[in-house]
DNA sequence: TTTATTTTATTACAAATGTCAATAGATAAT
DNA sequence: ATTATCTATTGACATTTGTAATAAAATAAA
């Protein structure tokens, strides 16, 4: 079992998340300049994480589904940070905050070992990321991520994708028909 | 006092450092296909972690005198990783292998607490990199870098640098002439 | 120090992706 | 169900970055 859905798991055992938050279609969850130091569950609908560097949007990151979300940035260092999180769709995520999260965390070394799995995979994850968006090739760029994350491509429409591909959508329209 | 040299302190005064490898230019202390679950520290010279997609080489990371370097992946998961390790000049470094590092680490909690503030800053640079390599334009890659690492621009040959910024080196000739 | 070799910088040219605009298609709202 | 809005596709064109060849410079060797 992953270290992700275990930690989920636990959490919901514990019954430790705060509340639900409804978003609507395009709705923010977070924007630019803020601290938010807590962590989402994504119960239904779909997120996206993104920067903007002069008036272009960098997409970073999808949720749906049991997906975890956070501004981890802004979680870890408690700092402002330049991540939006935004709503795709009809959105319902749950939260938990980060002082309940760390007293959660630190209640047992079972709980610390799991937290700490869940870095090393975002570690691991970060460095694949890399490699993504370093591909020259925008083809490449397209298939690493397709067979990595396949069901992506059902959940979220395409400008995302592209986005988060580094690429324009019209490339991206051009490289799905050849 | 940052996590790294605190943790470099510590296994420096517990005298923890396996032996010394002293590497030649261009030699490679780490090549694809490879288990490697060293951690290595830069005495001096400079050393450069790459990928290769298809032909093409896609630089990392760099690392420098005092430099914590390890191809993380393999290093976490203990398993093949398709990193390159090279040196890019005459070049020195520490070794300590995993399994020491580890009973180190869990040797006390406040050694784990520095193991995890390490993993988590590099968690933190690993989204700046994210942001640097997403940026499109490459004059504003080129800032980005040379605003928070200038010192790379004096060690590091412009080739290089130019893998590390995701373009060519012509076009960084370019960019540095205007 | 001089020569040879390797590395870096520059230039002209080619190729690829981005931009813009128009159209078709899909999704959401009424 | 109908309309309105948002998204995807396509084509023409411009821009930018990469490629390849050459020149210059730096480094290593003799």
């Amino acid at each position: 079992m992953n270290p992700i859905s275990n930690l989920i798991d636990k959490i919901n055992n514990q019954q430790l998340w705060d509340r639900e938050i409804e978003l609507e279609r395009n709705e923010y969850l977070k924007v630019k300049g803020s601290i938010d130091t807590n962590i989402y569950l994504v119960k239904s609908g779909s997120l996206r994480i993104f920067v903007v560097d002069e008036f272009e949007e960098h997409t970073i990151r999808f949720g749906y589904k049991d997906n975890l979300i956070a501004s981890l940035d802004s979680f870890l260092n408690e700092k402002p940070s330049d991540f939006y999180i935004q709503a795709l769709k009809k959105t319902h995520v749950k939260v938990i905050n980060k002082k309940k999260y760390k007293s959660f965390i630190e209640s047992s070394s079972e709980n610390k070992e799991i937290w700490f799995s869940v870095l090393e995979n975002f570690v691991l994850q970060q460095m694949e990321r890399e490699r993504d968006i370093l591909t020259s090739s925008p083809i490449e760029r397209y298939k690493r991520v397709l067979e990595r994350s396949p069901q992506l491509f059902q959940e979220i429409p395409n400008k995302y994708i592209a986005s988060y591909l580094r690429m324009t959508p019209e490339t991206l329209s051009r490289i799905k028909k050849s």
